[in-house]
Formats: C-alpha cells, sequence, structure tokens
DNA sequence: CATGTATTTAGCAAAATAGCCAAATACACA
DNA sequence: TGTGTATTTGGCTATTTTGCTAAATACATG
C-alpha cells in the first residue's frame, strides 16, 4: 500500500466495489441476473425517480458491471460478468458471522 | 424492492458491501488473509495514522467481516469469513470488462 | 502508583454520495 | 416538422464518509 501502484491497484479494486455497495444498485443487479432490462423496468421495480436510477445505472456502467444496448427509444442494461452474483452466498455468511458475534457479546 | 422486508435484506448486504468499498480496507482484508495482525502492524503497512486504520478495522468489525482478539496490550484482527477473498478474481474480471468497453467506445 | 505503549474515541473540516426537480437530449412516428 | 416517450444531465441540498489531531482508555511493567 506504499507504492503508487498498489495504491492505485487497491484503488480500482474499490472502485468495484463501490459501486455494488448501495441497497438500490444491489437490486438492480440482482434483476439483470434474470437477462437484460430498460431503465422504464428497472424504474418500475425499484420505487425512486427515474433520473435517479440512470444515474445508479451510470455508476455501475463506469464500474464496469453492466453494459448498455440503446433499441430505439429506449436502453437496456445487462451484467458483463455474472460472477458477482456468486458474492451473496459470502455476504450472507458475514452477515451471519456478524449477528454470532454481537450475540456472543450480549453473553 | 417495494416491501419493507426487501429493502432491509439490500440495505444489510449493501452495508457489508460498503465495508469493503475502500482501498485501505480492501488492503487490510488482503493482509488478514495471511493471519491475524494486530494494529500496529496494519498500521505500518497501511500508511496512514493510527487513528484511522483503528476507524477501518472497526468498520470491518462492524459489518462482521473481521473480528478483534485483545492479547496483552494489543488487539490481532483476524477474518471470520474467507471468502471474502473469491471475489478478487471476479473484480478483476469487472476491471477487464470495464477496460474493453472503454476500448470499444474509442474505436 | 507512575510511566510508556497500544488502541479507541471525540470532534472537526473537507470531500464524496444520494436523490430530487427541471431542463436537455434522443428517438419514433404521425 | 411537431408531439410524445425514454433517458440523461445540471444544479441544488442534505447526508455520509474520510482522515486528521487531540484526548481518553487499556494494559503491562518498573
Amino acid at each position: 500500500m506504499k507504492t503508487a501502484k498498489a495504491k492505485a491497484r487497491y484503488a480500482a479494486r474499490a472502485k468495484v466495489m463501490k459501486a455494488l455497495a448501495h441497497p438500490t444498485r444491489l437490486f438492480i443487479v440482482d434483476q439483470l441476473a434474470n437477462g437484460p432490462r430498460c431503465v422504464c423496468e428497472l424504474t418500475e421495480m425499484v420505487d425512486a425517480d427515474v433520473s435517479t436510477v440512470s444515474r445508479h445505472l451510470s455508476v455501475l456502467r463506469e464500474s464496469g458491471i453492466v453494459v448498455d444496448d440503446k433499441r430505439g427509444n429506449q436502453v437496456f442494461y445487462s451484467l458483463t460478468v455474472p460472477c458477482v452474483l456468486n458474492w451473496y452466498s459470502c455476504v450472507e455468511g458475514v452477515l451471519k458471522a456478524g449477528a454470532r458475534q454481537r450475540l456472543a457479546a450480549i453473553r
């Protein structure tokens, strides 16, 4: 973490993680697991302003997690690297570990 | 994403992701892959103020990713759920996907 | 108890994020 | 061309996150 190179590497990784570090974006990724969706469909599902959803999608796009595909009037987004879906089971593991620790702290 | 339950679930997951969404914390997790380390060792490696490192560790602890173990004068941290290390290869995949897209955009 | 080392916490200012409305842009189609 | 729908972007405020210094706490040992 002392060389500029190491810093850049961790910063790049952190950017990817950061893109996923939001409930709405996590939800969107989850939906895209079922195939491409347009902004309007996602907006309907998410329950937030279209402009907000669009911004979330641009964060995901800039990090490389999704790609956009314009079809006529609308823009469809899809996952580039489905392996992010595999993280869920691990995240659940972390959540369980956290719960265990909080329980142990009480005892 | 419309029920309170769904929101809570995604919020909890996002909290875990958020804990990893920082270059320094990602670096720390990487170091802990080699076994427990005390705050002083991590501070030495990270090149930031001890208080800053301590705060990063508390973020990781609160999310359930690490546990602390007091030994006399010092506190050792270790990974609870090593599977987070498996994410790196996927993150690299995302980074490569992002690079490909930026390249394609130029052409 | 006094001192020194290790760690955490308080408190603050700077920076980054989030989310909304309004305006701009892109595209289809009458 | 003019209108309507879909999406993005600008601009703003509110909130959160970072990282520092200084102060507090914990513990070992003289």
